[in-house]
RNA sequence: GGCGAAGUAGCUCAGUUGGUUAGAGCAGCGGAAUCAUAAUCCGCGUGUCCGGGGUUCGAAUCCCUGCUUCGCUACCA
C-alpha cells in the first residue's frame, strides 16, 4: 500500500500577475511532488486561483465584463504559465467553482449552528475612497483619505476560543510550522490575546462572493473562501475515501501569508472538527539584483523576464536554479550573474560535460555500446556505495522539504563521477587494457544514469532527453539501482543537454 | 515602541551540548591533464569569526554592552 502525500500551493489571486514569487512556490511544490511520486507515493498536488473579492469586482466593472468573465481571462494566465513549465498538479481549483461554494456554505452553516459564528457590530474608521476599514494607527498616521467613523454589522468566527489549543498543537508538533524561525514568529504572535475573525461583508459593499447560507444579505469574506479549497479539492463532503486518503496536507506558502495559514486556518479546522495540516512551510522571498523587487526600480521579475531566462538556457535550468538557490529558509537574491554562474557550474560543466566525456569515450573504444561491467574493483564499489548514500541523503532532505540540499547532494555525486574518471583515466587505460577500460566506463555510465534519475524531478525535460540518449527504454521518474545498467545496449545519439552560457554576453546587456 | 532573528573568506552560507592548525560551494590565482561543452582534476585564503568588556585552563560558540541589518506586531496580497 503506497503512502499518500498531499501538497498544495496557495491559490493565487486572479488579479495579480504571475511573477517569480508564485512561480517559485509552484515549481518547488512540483519538484517535491515528483520526488514523492518517484519513491512510489500516491501524490495529490493542488494549485488554483482565488477569484472572489472587491478587486475582481471593480476590475470587471471597469472593463465592462462580468466578474466571471474577468476571472476566466486572468486564471488562464496562471494555467498558461504552469503548462509552459509542464507542471504535474492533479487538480486546479477555482474558488468560484460549484464544488467549492457547496463546501464553504456547508461548513459555514455547520459552524453557525454550533455557535462558532456570531453576529456583531463593529465601529471604526472607514475610508470611503479605499472602501475599507482602517486601524486606529492608520488613522492617526493619516494615510487614508475621506475617513469617517461608521459602524457595520458583520459575522465573526470565535477564533479566540482556540488560542490555547493552537499553542498546544504547535508546541507538540515541531513539523507543523516550518522552518523553525516562522514557528517562533507565530508563537510570539500568539503570546498576545487572539481576537475573533470577521468573516463577512454586507452585499451592498461586496457582491462578488459566496453568500452566507444563514443570511442572504452577506457574502463570506476571504478566509473561509480562500482556505477551505484545500479540503474541497481532495473531496471533503464529496468523496470520503479520497479525502481520508490524502488529508492532511503539506502547504507550501510564502512568508507573507504565514498568519492566515498558521492561525486562521488551523482554528477554522479545529472548530469544524477536521484534522490540522501536517505541515505549513513558509519560504522567504526573492530579492532581485540585491534589492527588494519593485516595479519602479525596474528589477521586478515578471512573467516576461522569467520567459527570457527560460529561452536562453531552458525551462529546466530555471527550475533547477529556483530549487538549488531559492529562499527556502530566508530571503535569497536572484541576480543574472548568479543565475548563469550556477547554470554553468552545475549543469554545463559538472553534468553536461560529463555526459560528453563518457559518451565519447564509449563511442571511441566500444563502438557506442555500453561495455561489460566486469568485476568491480575498489573504486567501482565506492561509486556504487556512494550512490546508495546519495539516495539516502536525498530522501532525508526531501522529508525536510529542503530541495536546496537535495539538489546539492546530487550535484556532489556528479562531481564525484568526474573525480572517478580523473583517477582511473580510461583514455590512458585503453591503450593497454580494454577490459579494464570497459569496467571503468561502465561504472562511470552507471553512476551518471543513477544521478540523472535522481535529478529528474529538478530537470524533467532534460533528464527525459538523457534517458532517450541512453537508449535503455526505461521511463524516467523512478529511482534506479546503480548496477541495473544493461551492458551491450547501443547508446543513442548524443546531444549537448546544457550548452555552456558565455558569461561575456552578460557584459553587453 | 514591544518581541524576535542575524552580523564568519570577494559572494552565498556550514560551524552539534565552549576544546586540537575556523570549513564548504561559487568566483579568483597557480599547476596537471587532454576523453570532454576553454569543460575536468589537484593545490592556494595571516579571514581583528561586527566592535568593546567579562566568565573560563580554553569562546565564533556562554554573559553584559554598543553598532548595523532584518522579521513579526493580524483581520490589505
Amino acid at each position: 500500500m503506497p503512502r499518500s502525500f498531499y501538497i498544495t500551493t496557495p491559490l493565487y489571486y486572479v488579479n495579480d500577475r504571475p511573477h517569480i514569487g508564485s512561480a517559485y512556490t509552484t515549481l518547488i511544490a512540483d519538484i517535491i511532488a515528483l520526488y514523492h511520486r518517484m519513491t512510489g507515493d500516491d501524490v495529490f498536488f493542488l494549485t488554483g486561483t482565488d477569484e472572489h473579492g472587491q478587486k475582481v469586482q471593480q476590475a470587471a466593472e471597469k472593463n465592462g465584463i462580468s466578474p466571471r468573465e474577468h476571472c476566466d481571462i486572468y486564471a488562464a494566465r496562471f494555467k498558461e504559465l504552469w503548462s509552459y513549465f509542464g507542471l504535474s498538479f492533479d487538480d486546479f481549483i477555482r474558488t468560484t467553482e460549484d464544488r467549492h461554494v457547496r463546501v464553504v456554505q456547508t461548513v459555514l452553516q455547520s459552524l453557525f449552528d454550533k455557535g462558532e459564528i456570531y453576529k456583531d457590530t463593529y465601529e471604526g474608521w472607514y475610508s470611503v475612497a479605499d472602501e475599507l476599514f482602517i486601524s486606529d494607527k492608520d488613522h492617526e498616521e493619516g494615510r487614508y483619505r475621506d475617513v469617517r467613523r461608521i459602524s457595520e454589522t458583520n459575522y465573526y468566527f470565535r477564533m479566540s476560543a482556540y488560542q490555547e489549543r493552537l499553542i498546544g498543537h504547535i508546541e507538540a508538533h515541531p513539523d507543523f510550522i516550518r522552518p523553525a524561525n516562522r514557528r517562533n514568529e507565530i508563537l510570539g504572535f500568539l503570546r498576545q490575546p487572539l481576537k475573533d475573525l470577521c468573516i463577512s461583508r454586507p452585499k451592498e459593499r461586496l457582491a462578488w462572493g459566496i453568500e452566507l447560507p444563514f443570511d442572504k444579505d452577506y457574502v463570506t469574506y476571504v478566509w473561509f473562501d480562500a482556505l477551505l479549497n484545500y479540503i474541497t479539492a481532495p473531496g471533503y463532503l464529496s468523496d470520503d475515501a479520497k479525502f481520508a486518503a490524502y488529508w492532511p496536507a503539506v502547504h507550501m506558502i510564502g512568508k507573507d501569508i504565514l498568519t492566515t495559514h498558521c492561525v486562521y486556518w488551523p482554528t477554522m479546522l479545529m472548530a469544524a472538527g477536521i484534522p490540522l495540516p501536517k505541515t505549513v512551510f513558509a519560504h522567504g522571498w526573492w530579492t532581485s539584483e540585491g534589492q527588494k523587487m519593485s516595479k519602479s526600480l525596474g528589477n521586478f521579475i515578471d512573467l516576461e523576464t522569467i520567459r527570457g531566462y527560460c529561452e536562453s538556457v531552458g525551462k529546466d535550468a530555471y527550475r533547477y536554479f529556483m530549487a538549488k538557490e531559492g529562499p527556502l529558509f530566508s530571503d535569497s537574491d536572484f541576480s543574472r550573474e548568479r543565475f548563469y554562474q550556477t547554470y554553468n557550474a552545475d549543469l554545463a560543466n559538472d553534468f553536461g560535460n560529463l555526459v560528453n566525456r563518457i559518451f565519447k569515450l564509449i563511442a571511441k573504444y566500444f563502438d557506442g555500446r555500453i561495455p561489460e561491467a566486469g568485476e568491480p574493483g575498489e573504486d567501482e564499489l565506492a561509486m556504487m556505495e556512494a550512490s546508495v548514500q546519495c539516495r539516502e541523503t536525498v530522501l532525508a532532505e526531501l522529508e525536510e522539504l529542503n530541495v536546496n540540499a537535495v539538489a546539492a547532494a546530487v550535484i556532489a555525486y556528479v562531481t564525484s563521477i568526474n573525480r572517478y574518471l580523473e583517477k582511473t583515466e580510461p583514455w590512458k587505460l585503453a591503450k593497454t587494457d580494454l577490459a579494464g577500460t570497459g569496467k571503468v566506463l561502465y561504472a562511470a555510465l552507471a553512476s551518471l544514469r543513477f544521478s540523472a534519475a535522481l535529478l529528474y524531478p529538478l530537470l524533467p525535460e532534460k533528464m527525459t532527453e538523457f534517458f532517450g540518449m541512453l537508449n535503455t527504454k526505461e521511463a524516467p521518474g523512478h529511482i534506479v539501482q546503480w548496477q541495473d545498467l544493461k551492458s551491450g545496449t547501443p547508446l543513442g545519439e548524443m546531444k549537448a543537454l546544457f550548452p555552456r552560457f558565455d558569461m561575456q554576453l552578460l557584459e553587453k546587456s
